[in-house]
Formats: C-alpha cells, sequence, structure tokens
RNA sequence: GCGCUCGUAGCUCAGUUGGAUAGAGUGUUUGGCUACGAACCAAAAGGUCAGGGGUUCGAAUCCCUUCGAGCGCACCA
C-alpha cells in the first residue's frame, strides 16, 4: 500500500530505473527501504551520494512518513503511525478488510480433489484438496463467484478391479471402509495372477457397449464410495457444486467426435496394436515420444480422451478464469493434455501442482497400505485434544472439537511451500505448541476474553507502543499479502502471516495489561487494535477454512 | 539414461522475484502465573544455506558441475 506510494516519490527524482521497496533488517531502520545500488548514472555517482541526493529532494505530501533517513547507500522510511494507525477504524468498519474486490464478481471455476472412487482418501490426496479449497475460498473472498468441479473417475482400470475384487470377496459389512481392504488385496492378487487384468478389460468394454448389468455394478460400488469420500471431505468443510462422471462421456457421441476432429487436424495416428494417438510433434512434451494415446487396442477409452472431453466442457462453462489442481506426478500429462486441447482449438486450465507427502520419509500409497488415512489422522487429533482439554478440566463440545481438528489437519498441510514436499511427520503435526493452529485459536480467544470484559467506543486511534506499531504495519500488509497469494497460489505466505501476527499479539499481551488503564481514548485505541487484529486473523483463516471459536 | 522440482539450526519450515549482521517453531538449558485465560511470555545455546566453481558493488537466491531426495518418461489415472 505504502509501497506504491514510496516508488511514486522516488520515480519523481529517479527516472527510468526500477524502484526496488523493501523491509528493512531491523525494525530500528525503518519500515519501508530503497536500496539505491542500481541507481547509478552516467555521471557513475555511488549509491552514497544518490541516497543523499534522494532524501534531501523527496516530499511527502501526504505526510505519510515521520522521518525519511539515510543509512549508506539506502533510504529509510519510518511511518508517522499517528496518521497511519487509523487503519484500525478502516479494518473495523469494514470487516472484509483485505479482500481486493478484484473479482468483481466474476465467474471462476476450480477443479480439484477428483479421488478415484476405489478407496479412502489418505493425508497425501488430502493435499489436493486442502490446497483446492484453499485455492476456491481466496478467490470467493477476493469478489470471485467460485464454482467448485470434480470429477468422478468411475470408469478406470482400477474401478473395474474394484468390481472384480467386491465379486471375489464381497463387502463385509457392505461398509466404505471395506472397500479399502478389498482394493488393496486386489491389488495384490492383481500382480501374480495376469488374468485379472484382462477381466477388468473385458469388463470395461462391457460397460463401454452399453452392457447394463454391469454398467449397474459400476455405479453401485462407485457411488457408495464417492458417498462415502464425500462425508469426509464435507467433514473438513470442504464442498464442491457440480460432479461431473467420466462415464457421462463415454455414453454419448462426445469421444468420436473428438477422434473425428483429431483427424481432420491430421494428427490422430494408429499404431501397430489399434490404439488410437495424438501426435504432438512441435509441442514441447518431455517423454520419449510425443505422443498421447487415447484408447486401448479394443478400442475402449483411456482416461485422457474422457479428460479432454470433460475440460472442453468445463473451457466451455468458463474460458478465461479457470483452474486446475494436480499432484506433481501430473504435470507432464497436464502438458499432453494441453497440447491436445491446442490442436482442437481450446486452452486449458491453469494448473495449481503440489509436490508429494512423504510419511516419515516413506511414500503414501493405497495399494501397498503406507498411508495415514485422513479419518485415522482425525480421530488422533481428537483424541489428543480431548487429553488437552481434559487435562485444564475444560468442556470440550463437539463442535469445538470439529473446529480444532480441522483446523490442525489444514494448517499443518499448508503450511509447506506447494512444489516442497510434505514430511508428514506425526509428532509434529499434533504439537499444540507454538506454530499450529491451536495457538493461534487460542490466542483469538484470549482477545475475545480481553473485549467481553471491556467495552470502547469508537475513538480517534492513538497508540503509545513500540509493539502497537509493529502490529499496524502488519495490519496495513494485509492486503498486499492477499495480492500476493492471488499471484503465487502460496498458501505458506498466509500461514506464517497469520502465525507471525499472532505471535506479535501474544507478546503485547504480556506486555500491556489494557484492562487497568484509565486514559479513555488510550485504551479504547488499544481494544480497537484488538478487534482489528481479530478480523484479519479471522479473515486470513477463513481463507484457509479454519474457522475460529469464542471460548475455550 | 533424459526431463522437471527440491536440498537452509538435532527435527519441522520461512527467507519480501540479487540487498544491510540468514529468521521462526520444536527440542535442549534457564527465568516468569494470589491470573485482562501459562495451549502463554522472556532469555541462552544451536548455521561452511548439501559440496565445488563462476557471474558482480553484493548470492541461500542467478549460471555451470558433483552428490543426495521426490516425481515423470505409450493401452495407470
Amino acid at each position: 500500500m505504502y509501497k506504491e506510494y514510496i516508488t511514486k516519490l522516488v520515480g519523481e527524482i529517479i527516472k527510468d530505473k526500477e524502484i526496488i521497496v523493501e523491509t528493512p533488517p531491523k525494525p530500528d531502520m525503518g519500515d519501508y527501504s530503497v536500496p539505491c545500488f542500481s541507481f547509478r548514472d552516467e555521471n557513475n555517482k555511488n549509491p552514497l551520494e544518490i541516497s543523499k541526493m534522494i532524501k534531501e529532494n523527496i516530499k511527502d505530501e501526504k505526510n505519510i512518513f515521520s522521518k525519511i533517513d539515510v543509512m549508506g547507500p539506502y533510504v529509510n522510511f519510518y511511518l508517522n503511525y499517528d496518521k497511519v494507525s487509523n487503519i484500525i477504524n478502516d479494518i473495523i468498519n469494514n470487516k472484509n478488510y483485505g479482500s481486493l474486490n478484484q473479482g468483481y464478481n466474476n465467474a471462476l471455476l476450480i477443479e480439484h480433489t477428483s479421488t478415484n472412487p476405489n478407496a479412502e482418501p489418505h493425508m497425501g490426496r488430502c493435499r489436493n484438496s486442502l490446497i483446492g479449497d484453499f485455492l476456491a475460498r481466496l478467490f470467493a473472498f477476493t469478489g470471485y463467484k467460485v464454482e467448485r468441479h470434480y470429477f468422478i473417475n468411475d470408469l478406470g482400470k482400477k474401478i473395474a478391479l474394484l468390481v472384480i475384487g467386491v465379486e471375489k470377496y464381497g463387502l463385509k459389512d457392505d461398509s466404505f471402509k471395506d472397500i479399502l481392504d478389498v482394493y488393496v488385496k486386489i491389488s495384490s492378487d492383481a500382480k501374480t495372477d495376469t488374468s485379472l487384468e484382462q477381466q477388468a478389460f473385458d469388463y470395461l468394454e462391457k460397460v463401454e457397449n452399453g452392457n447394463q448389468e454391469m454398467v449397474d455394478k459400476f455405479k453401485t460400488i462407485t457411488d457408495k464410495c464417492v458417498k462415502g469420500q464425500m462425508e469426509i471431505y464435507n467433514d473438513l468443510d470442504i464442498y464442491f457444486d457440480v460432479f461431473t462422471h467420466e462415464s457421462d462421456y463415454v455414453y454419448n457421441h462426445y469421444l468420436t467426435n473428438i477422434l473425428n476432429k483429431l483427424d481432420e487436424k491430421g494428427k490422430l495416428r494408429i499404431d501397430e496394436n489399434g490404439r488410437n494417438y495424438v501426435d504432438l510433434s512441435g509441442y514441447d512434451i518431455p517423454t520419449k515420444e510425443p505422443v498421447l494415446v487415447l484408447t486401448r487396442s479394443n478400442k475402449t477409452s483411456l482416461y485422457p480422451i474422457k479428460d479432454i472431453a470433460y475440460t472442453m466442457h468445463k473451457m466451455d462453462l468458463n474460458s478465461t478464469n479457470n483452474y486446475i489442481v494436480l499432484g506433481e506426478d501430473q504435470e507432464v500429462y497436464m502438458k499432453q493434455i494441453t497440447a491436445t486441447l491446442d490442436i482442437l482449438g481450446y486452452k486449458a486450465p491453469k494448473l495449481i501442482s503440489y509436490s508429494y507427502v512423504l510419511l516419515d520419509g516413506d511414500k503414501m500409497s493405497t495399494c501397498n497400505g503406507t498411508l495415514v488415512l485422513v479419518t485415522d489422522f482425525m480421530k488422533a487429533l481428537k483424541d489428543k485434544i480431548k487429553i488437552e482439554f481434559k487435562n485444564r478440566n475444560l468442556e470440550c463440545s463437539d463442535e469445538t472439537l470439529k473446529i480444532l481438528t480441522n483446523a490442525c489437519i489444514k494448517y499443518t498441510m499448508l503450511n509447506v511451500s506447494k512444489n516442497k514436499i510434505v514430511n508428514f511427520n506425526f509428532e509434529n503435526a499434533t504439537s499444540f505448541q507454538g506454530e499450529s493452529a491451536i495457538y493461534i485459536l487460542y490466542s483469538i480467544v484470549r482477545i475475545n476474553s480481553i473485549l467481553r470484559n471491556n467495552k470502547y467506543n469508537n475513538v480517534e486511534i492513538k497508540l503509545t507502543d513500540e509493539l502497537e506499531y509493529k502490529i499496524v504495519k502488519d495490519l496495513i500488509e494485509f492486503p498486499s499479502l492477499v495480492n500476493d497469494l492471488l499471484k503465487t497460489a502460496e498458501p505458506v505466505l498466509l500461514t506464517k502471516y497469520i502465525f507471525n501476527l499472532t505471535q506479535k499479539f501474544s507478546s503485547y499481551y504480556e506486555k500491556v495489561n489494557i484492562s487497568n488503564i484509565e486514559d479513555e481514548q488510550i485504551k479504547y485505541s488499544k481494544l480497537m487494535l484488538l478487534e482489528a487484529i481479530k478480523i484479519v486473523l479471522t479473515n486470513g483463516l477463513s481463507i484457509l477454512g479454519i474457522k475460529t471459536i469464542e471460548k475455550m
């Protein structure tokens, strides 16, 4: 906010050079600084002279800064907190502070999660949902009209195997939990018994040819899976607006139309085994051969062609704001899809990708059982939270328990950069101390407590403490943080911001006892500061999908 | 083998698109509750930014290279 102002002021003195505004490493060096190294001109003046020259000529007409100082080759700016602290009034008057309203109520489409309907989601899969939901909430917060899409992959080889598995082993009590067991068993069987794979292909062929009995079998099982999965996602407060079945594109002419169109463009090929594939030569595809295979040799459809049909459908719905969240393993695949769509005259969704989740260094996989299920993790968290409450002789309602559980799971998973591997460590993830969701929610509870016991009237803000200035500085930065979130889609920027602000509040809490202050203007100013902190924290947490609680 | 991503304190992670003395949490050591809620705060210790070269006023950040990790590379999705 004030960075732009500084850029403008310095820009009036230094023409045609890029001006960098940054935060100095130490607070006593000011709130913002401009390094002058790159301002050397034809006279080759040294940066020390230039910084002095800027200081002497700068005109802060708005009186935003209390001091502008030179420190070697840097020009440092000190905010005039008597003036800028009025941001607190703005925040209290506009509870959507930070929303920027950049979306202008434009439609935005995002697809995420789209888990295979063959098993329970584990913490690895969960990263997709949490990043996806974070983005959806971020876009909604910034004024977009967000539609969340989910693609149900109900027709793959894995699903066919699952159908065979259910025929072979049955489902004990017909529950969703058993499906995972059956899937693990049949996958392991298929490793030794190759006839199972052939059987799966036969099943798929029957489905594609409209064999009603087989269609119903697939539908019964995948419906059950999707229902079970949705219960888990809904438990995490993750919801979807539109569901589309992969099978929808098989039961109509979409797929043949795509093949025909690719053929018209001269890009469809058939290999010696009878498979259809797209020739992607000319595109940057880092595979051995630049191709994308669309059908098996028995002409049944592979996933990509159905995905292309689905993506075209999504692009027809929204061609400008269209996002998809996928794991890093899908990056090359997405290049293939993008290239194929280009041939068909379509753009592709914007890809948001992320790295894997390792379990204490081991890869999580549904097939070999090395994983932490979302439900198991949630249960462990709940048990731990209950114990913590019991140790403090506090009651914990089901509603509070759910909020805290979700907060822990989301904060832990979103507190790592997208392209870095999450090293999932159970001890660390269930810690309630320090950098954790519980610490943040607990701090808001403390704020609530003070605001309950001390009423205030709106006053002109008058702050008295150095720490209060630091907090105000953070509050000022929130809108530009939201802007950075939109640019980078990086949740860790937000988790760290929230934690840092919380930490400052906690120090402040120890240092200043507001209730004991006599002077009304000073007391009310501090209460309003707390209110503003609460609003910003609440807004930030809501983007992460974390709800707050009044008391613990 | 080729391509992409990554390597920062014992552990888990930040590091403002090249800037000032590399920061948090946790763990370890120490101090602080007759209370605006101690799920907290204050302090100490802990670093060859994987190793080696290079680019320049200046590198954790950019380039090259070695090592290590993850992912991908035709009928999985």
